[in-house]
DNA sequence: TTTATTCGGGAACGATCATTCCCTATTATC
DNA sequence: GATAATAGGGAATGATCGTTCCCGAATAAA
């Protein structure tokens, strides 16, 4: 039931919401119509389902991300090398669903709208956490304001997702090597 | 008829392109079914049409926002002033159609896909052109690299229209503010 | 005045959508 | 070993989709 959740997540991200139907959903999950009805209320209990998936999956890839780097400024590059690795190729062309759920859905679907602002926002708590970490252990100056920062770091590996979904190439190291001078 | 299809704009903004049905279009247009058939071909035409009216209003607008700043800094620092109040408010939960398109449409769209990526370039270039100036005119270090610096900050504002689209409130002195020192 | 032509309106069409219902194996219970 | 319960599969259903077709009014041509 779990892989067969993974791959309606795949389809959810390739196509978004209103472009996949519960035929699309039931050959890529290799189940049949009564059956995901069986599992799930409805379409749009399935979506939210791979929501969850999705945004548990990402959170804990930052987060190992992050572990790679040795102090504060290092934990945050690790997560915006991440971030560009992500947005970028395959996966990049597959897309975000939190980026696609806000921009598809947010708009009409309330209980959407709250799942992805509690993601923004424990993304954004999460950079702002590294932030004041770095200035902890010193490798980020104290005169950097966190909460703007994270915001605007946010908005960057947002932004990144929308590019590589319309499959711009990014190059890693040069831009998250620009986006640290945010940390100056 | 240029009317109607600002209409026709602002509802694919809103709710993006699978989700408007021709029934919402028409009475958004205020038009009959047949006077759009008879108008445009599909509602696949409907939308490309749309589309260009957008990338051509927004282009103007970020070009005179541009023309308020005296030097190449001050004038990018207004076009990124300007991303930010159209990402917010009521203009920034209608949505940015570029982004709409990049994320609900360039994955199974080619000429969408085509569109968007002509439209990411051209503000790419015209951001790199503008660090240039400022480079020119003494107002930029020579230091910072004019490509990696504006594809970042079309990640940036991109990113931008997805937090605003969430509803997520943007500071737009605080978070412009911050991404100055990517030209430092 | 009569005839052509254009243009907006809306009913009708087939296709596809999300959802429900029912049937058939398979497992568990007695 | 018989029966109840469950789970999966797929056809049927009503609604809605995008699109086409045709009608009536208004204008232009004769």
């Amino acid at each position: 039931m779990d892989t067969a959740l993974d791959r309606a997540l795949r389809v959810f991200r390739e196509r978004g919401y209103h472009a996949t139907s519960i035929g699309d959903l039931t050959a890529a999950m290799r189940l049949a119509t009564g059956s995901v009805y069986k599992a799930f209320a409805d379409k749009h209990a399935v979506f939210l389902a791979a929501f969850e998936r999705y945004a548990g999956l990402r959170q804990e890839q930052t987060r190992s991300a992050a572990a790679r780097g040795e102090n504060g400024r290092e934990r945050l590059r690790h997560v915006l090398l991440s971030y560009v690795e992500h947005s970028q190729g395959i996966e990049g062309r597959r897309g975000c669903l939190v980026v696609g759920s806000a921009v598809e859905l947010s708009a009409v679907d309330p209980v959407i709208r709250a799942r992805v602002d509690a993601q923004l926002k424990t993304n954004e708590d999460f950079i702002a956490g590294l932030i004041r970490e770095g200035q902890a252990d010193g490798s980020i100056p104290g005169h950097v304001d966190a909460d703007d920062t994270a915001r605007l770091m946010i908005c960057i590996t947002q932004g990144m997702r929308v590019v590589g979904k319309a499959r711009l190439p990014l190059d890693g190291a040069r831009l998250v090597g620009v986006a640290m001078k945010l940390l100056a």
